[in-house]
DNA sequence: CCACAGGACGGCT
DNA sequence: AGCCGTCCTGTG
């Protein structure tokens, strides 16, 4: 069948997708914006998204989604996936403002922003904080054996994202084990304050970018860096400028030349990038720090 | 043993 | 308002 300038194909086992553009997997699953996609030896990536687990592989301009049909592609995948934005224009449009830009671009061609729990993100954001990426990882996975649903995908266990609830009944020195350390408090502090209806994660596109923003800044753990990787990678918000050790360092590379405060790149950011801003960070970050540009400053 | 990598927060100026 | 020490764990 043909679906929003897909086709569709259903099988057994899989949903196959073709007319794929603009989508890589290494950039869009190892571009720092979630933690959850385990790469497989044959290039696939499985991974457990709304208690569901499949595995994809993209061959050309082939998509194959294993352990779904055409419904949930429907309601789930496509989204979540971003597949109904046109990458093409984004970058073309972003290439256009300068070469440096333009080379980012080109290096991340296959990023796309996925639409993810904004549960998910914020907790997974939290522990981000003075964190790297393998044992955020790590730790994310910890969380979800710990009191994740159980799901059997190829004869291996796999676990959902927990719920609010059941983080919030975990003890801390439970919680403790998981190794997430100081940002253990702020887990069980959100996750109480999110089931005490603090904040409406799910109603933010009813808010201003600047009320969202606010609102998860109030929460324990969550800054002003935070705040906004949650808004960008869980699709809430796209004019949004996530700030990182590796985007400071690549912006003051190219742009400043100079050390440069968060406020003055962020304000610089806004200006410069336009609507596309949050697009611009990611194609920024993933370049700066697969290529480690702006760690060795040519300036001071 | 030590140095280093990563953001939020709280205390200080 | 900005600066800086502390928080925790893994790696080299």
């Amino acid at each position: 069948m043909n679906y929003k300038g897909y086709e569709l194909l259903e099988y057994s086992d899989r949903v196959v997708v073709k007319n794929i553009k603009d989508f890589n997997l290494v950039h869009t699953f190892e571009c720092g914006q979630c933690f959850r996609w385990i790469k497989q030896k044959d290039s696939s990536f499985i991974g457990v998204v709304k208690g569901k687990v499949i595995r994809v592989k993209l061959t050309q301009d082939i998509l194959e989604i294993y352990g779904t049909n055409i419904e949930d592609f429907i309601n789930i995948w496509f989204d979540y996936f971003d597949l109904g934005r046109d990458y093409g224009l984004i970058k073309e449009k972003l290439s256009q403002i300068d070469s440096m830009l333009a080379e980012a671009v080109q290096f991340g061609w296959g990023i796309r922003l996925l639409k993810q729990d904004i549960w998910e993100a914020l907790i997974c954001f939290i522990i981000s904080a003075n964190n790297k990426i393998p044992r955020i990882m790590k730790i994310v996975q910890n969380i979800s054996i710990m009191c994740g649903k159980k799901t059997i995908f190829k004869e291996e266990e796999h676990y959902s994202f927990p719920t609010v609830e059941a983080i919030v009944n975990l003890d801390f020195e439970e919680l403790l084990k998981c190794k997430a350390g100081f940002r253990s408090k702020y887990i069980l502090q959100t996750a109480k304050d999110v089931l005490d209806k603090k904040i409406d994660l799910y109603n933010f596109s009813k808010s201003s970018t600047v009320e969202a923003r606010n609102e998860l800044i109030a929460l324990s753990g969550v800054g002003e860096k935070i705040a906004d990787c949650v808004l960008l990678f869980s699709g809430s918000k796209y004019d949004v400028f996530p700030i990182d050790v590796w985007v400071k360092r690549v912006m003051e590379e190219i742009y400043f030349k100079k050390e440069t405060s968060i406020k003055d790149i962020r304000y610089f950011a806004n200006q410069y990038f336009g609507d596309l801003v949050g697009f611009a960070q990611q194609y920024l970050f993933y370049y700066a720090r697969e290529k480690s540009i702006g760690k060795e400053k040519h300036f001071l």
